[in-house]
DNA sequence: CGTCTATTTGAATGTACTCAAAAGCGGTGG
DNA sequence: CCACCGCTTTTGAGTACATTCAAATAGACG
């Protein structure tokens, strides 16, 4: 639990009483390599912190190819913010890309928690933000940015998580063929 | 400020007195068209809501080309949420495209807000939520659809905003050239 | 009416995709 | 320990999508 109460310090301070009403809903699964938490059609009924391995966020288009929304390791938290929030179906899937371990809370729980922790209230915005800043980031790479120039700012800002990924789940994050990403990686090589 | 109570109403309830003094550091600003209200390279002090007019908010890449992250009708929110939050320089510019009304809250404002009434963190948090589902969106339709594809969305989901724009704004939203909107423009019409 | 901006059109080019095939790599069972 | 299987990565040829540049046309506004 550690892990999740220093993630939740990073945003806001609770009294050690807080805290502990804080993580209480929380409860630690383990999710094994390729296991689904969400799968589209499904209604999205909760939010997980992720304790240790690594997930997969993504959208499968109307011919069948992946498309990679985001990918979340230790101290990201996951979920279908969309289904979530209005209960309706999902469009996304949610899988583990490795064996993993989550703090789950369920919609009904996280409610009781901004109803009797006020703070909860701030932190969930503060993170809602930090998502929000996070996501107009990407947008405007994808749209300013060549194919060449997304790859080098993937690998070298997330450098840990890169080398843990195959270049299939990269290129379907970078929204380009792996062909076409093989052959950026060789001219980027051959310099 | 009927319109800026209206939107507040539709995400969390407020007493009369609340409401009032929710309203109370809002100030009414007249925007002309082509003025701006931030560029990047400052940093953004404050949010502020629409109430009459249009507004792009865009972004000036390397080579001086434009993309325009959203664009903000009557009963939006605009401010750069990424230097507003780090207060660091903003990359983005915000600029009338029609002679508007907006009510504008300072960042001081908004924080003295959020402590003497809860209830904002709430709404901030909703609103929060809101925008990342919105931008999600936004990301899966760009990694996975044409541009043709893109626009006809565009179109058709925000047909009223979309009359009031130029096909040279459009372009830039889409993240396509305008020349090839045109010519999308010309395919979908001979039909 | 003249100027400025928006829109259209065409030709040449570049960026990225599809399809097919081969090569590499890791794990598993015999 | 080796052979095989499945998955990842690379490569090449042909194609589709989208851009650039240049120029012509159309509209809007003072």
């Amino acid at each position: 639990m550690e892990l999740l109460k220093q993630n939740v310090a990073k945003h806001i301070s609770l009294l050690p009483d807080e805290m502990e009403r804080f993580c209480g809903p929380f409860i630690l699964k383990e999710v094994k390599k390729k296991q689904f938490l969400l799968k589209a059609g499904e209604v999205c009924r909760f939010e997980a912190f992720v304790n240790k391995g690594c997930f997969k966020i993504f959208y499968l288009d109307t011919k069948g190819v992946e498309h990679i929304l985001y990918f979340a390791v230790e101290d990201w938290w996951i979920g279908d913010i969309d289904s979530f929030t209005t209960q309706t179906p999902a469009q996304l899937y949610i899988e583990a890309l490795e064996d993993s371990e989550i703090f789950f809370i369920s919609k009904k729980d996280k409610e009781e928690l901004y109803n009797n922790l006020p703070k909860v209230e701030k932190l969930f915005r503060i993170m809602g933000q930090k998502t929000c800043v996070a996501l107009q980031r990407r947008m405007l790479s994808n749209l300013s940015k060549t194919a060449d120039e997304r790859y080098i700012e993937f690998i070298t800002g997330y450098p840990k998580i890169a080398q843990r990924l195959t270049n299939l789940q990269i290129a379907a994050y970078l929204g380009i063929s792996h062909e076409f990403l093989s052959k950026i990686r060789k001219k980027i090589a051959g310099k």
